[in-house]
DNA sequence: ATCTATTTGTACGTATGTATT
DNA sequence: AAATACATACGTACAAATAGA
């Protein structure tokens, strides 16, 4: 294989920078040189060196500011922008709910287990604040809806407290996510699952138990009943994952 | 909320070119407008355009090519990409081998389980062929390095065979690639570690064994036996993950 | 509050490379 | 072998944003 650069100057430009980057351990905030300076650097166009720019922007690695002082940035990418870049690449894979649940089956519990005896109180008394949306049970279809998604969101709070594990927390708000955005455009939740509100919730408020209790095996059991009973009612509903990009908010 | 645009062109006329692929249900190898095109069409410069695709490029959702009939097509994102792009995210997020043992030992057996009767007789007899790599004790540290790399690689393989579930698949090859990546890159591999290439060529040969005989149970229980073993020799050896982007290969 | 300097953002024109026919 | 259609790259000019005097 002759050095015959296959790839395109702006992704030669591209790797050149992310290369800077590790090498010369550049942290979040820390400047890159300006489109001036690159060009005269690597001896390319002003052009070139946006289009490399674009795309360090596009994998989220930096941010770019006018003005004097202005530049670009390098950025820790944010979460938002990893789900979003990731639903990307599941976009023509076909997944379905049962997919996503063996995920959650396998996941979710070693979360909760995590977890147990590392709440601070007042973000527990937030979590079980959070249980009072979705006691009762729902007068209408649209409430139900809203219901869910509460529910949804109390995973997704669990996620955000456990800041040990990234990848782990990543994984599981990632999948929330997709449930999520199931439940606002489709009618993912229409039958037999009337009551799935209200068992869920207890489940929650068990689990909120077990954790303050710092019994992390009492959580994990819990969390995993409370997943295959989920998993049970939407494993009926055999529905493929919508076609669409998550935004990135 | 005003429609006040405060993102700048290229990723307006990306997001642009994003809702079509999704409302025009367009595939993998179709074909986007050309550069001309777009120009009139969207009313922006040549270089806009360009800045626009080479986003959509670093996305990996298409692929240029030149010459006549050339253009922008759109494309199915490789796993390479999407497990180089979350490489991305992770590269800032202080990730521990712990952490990603975590995820192994909850996934893994779910990964075996799924498998258990369902892989054909030419690819068992490749799994085990793979295993004749690493029967024997390595003689020096070279060796060693190269069994352990061999014995990742039979997860990839596994994990390449259960073509349902692309996220667990997805998941559990990025998390193999990140270990493979410390492997080579590292002296991870040193102390005490001689006998686990011997115990996992063990754990490795009952696992094909429950999987050929497809008992699902025994295959989950033997890879989470495999899995805390190896864990337990890990987490020993209390390291942080190198600081760096998996190439895309 | 206004101006000014700095730095990115956008546009346009032109020339070159590359693959298809 | 030549013509064609398309991306690729360069250079310049000007617009917009922002920090600081």
């Amino acid at each position: 294989m002759a050095g015959s650069s296959t790839k395109r100057r702006p992704y030669q430009v591209a790797e050149t920078i992310k290369r800077w980057i590790v090498e010369k351990h550049l942290k979040p905030g820390d400047r890159l040189p300006g489109e001036a300076e690159l060009m005269g650097q690597l001896g390319v166009s002003k052009g070139t060196v946006r289009e490399s720019t674009r795309v360090l922007e596009a994998q989220g690695l930096v941010e770019t500011r006018t003005g004097p002082g202005g530049g670009a940035f390098v950025r820790a990418m944010s979460e938002a922008r990893a789900i979003s870049l990731l639903s990307h690449y599941l976009f023509f894979q076909d997944i379905s709910i049962r997919d996503i649940y063996q995920i959650r089956l396998a996941l979710e519990p070693e979360l909760a287990a995590s977890l147990a005896g590392r709440v601070g109180p007042e973000d527990m008394s937030r979590l079980r604040a959070s249980l009072e949306s979705y006691t009762d049970i729902a007068r209408d279809d649209e409430e139900e809806r809203q219901q869910h998604l509460d529910s949804l969101n109390f995973h997704l709070m669990l996620a955000e407290l456990s800041g040990n594990n990234p990848l782990l927390c990543f994984i599981i708000r990632f999948t929330t996510q997709v449930l999520a955005d199931l439940t606002i455009y489709r009618r993912l939740y229409e039958p037999a699952t009337h009551d799935l509100g209200q068992t869920g919730c207890r489940f929650h408020a068990e689990l909120l138990d077990a954790i303050e209790a710092g019994d992390a095996e009492r959580a994990r059991r819990i969390m995993r009943e409370h997943m295959l009973s989920a998993q049970a009612v939407m494993n009926a509903q055999e529905a493929q994952v919508r076609r669409d990009f998550l935004s990135e908010t």
